[in-house]
DNA sequence: AAAATTTGGTTTATACTATAAACTTGTTTA
DNA sequence: TAAACAAGTTTATAGTATAAACCAAATTTT
């Protein structure tokens, strides 16, 4: 039995690949509401999924609000579509 | 987003479930071999599922040698099936 | 225009979890 | 009969998820 990626294997961590698998980016705000998360937890998972290299972060203003940007990486979506295929494994679908 | 069931986002225990579900009972040894996980590590995984209802154990013996049979629930099978359903949600499968 | 509130986050403290190391009890083997 | 083995369990530790507390800037209220 693969390892399932412990990077991937978290609700939160999987939430935000999984969304930012299916756009071509989204900003901070979207991301905390559409995951219901706390701002605090959000920006945790957001720094480990950047350090690994899955995600890019871009920070910057829309007016003079700050917005941060997040985007899948090539890397992001290989580790994703490598995290559901053992998962398939496991669960059997 | 629907919350994934904690008891089953676990990589072990999740094994330990996705087996169960296709056999009619499984051993403490089968199942440190399938999962190649430690004894400890089972010990305690399992533990964590017999208490919530999920799974019954059985401890015998087979000939002289302690044997420690698992077998799903009702509730585990329900559990496993809603944890699935949840995680299509997420990882959009 | 000063004070209070809101927005968009980050840092840090805490509680929980997974995991393996160490231990126990009994059995087989040399 | 002592050493090694088998089948687990208990416990210590390291890692993780999470929210509370914090910060800076902008906006709103009084």
């Amino acid at each position: 039995m693969k390892e399932l990626n412990p990077l991937l294997h978290s609700q939160l961590r999987l939430a935000i690949i999984s969304i930012l698998m299916n756009v071509e980016e989204a900003d901070f705000v979207f991301l905390r509401e559409k995951t219901e998360s706390t701002a605090g937890n959000l920006s945790v998972q957001i720094d480990k999924l950047s350090t690994a290299g899955y995600i890019t972060v871009e920070k910057g203003f829309a007016g003079k609000k700050p917005r941060t940007v997040c985007r899948i990486t090539d890397a992001g979506r290989e580790a994703f579509e490598d995290y559901v295929d053992t998962l398939r494994q496991y669960i059997g679908i």
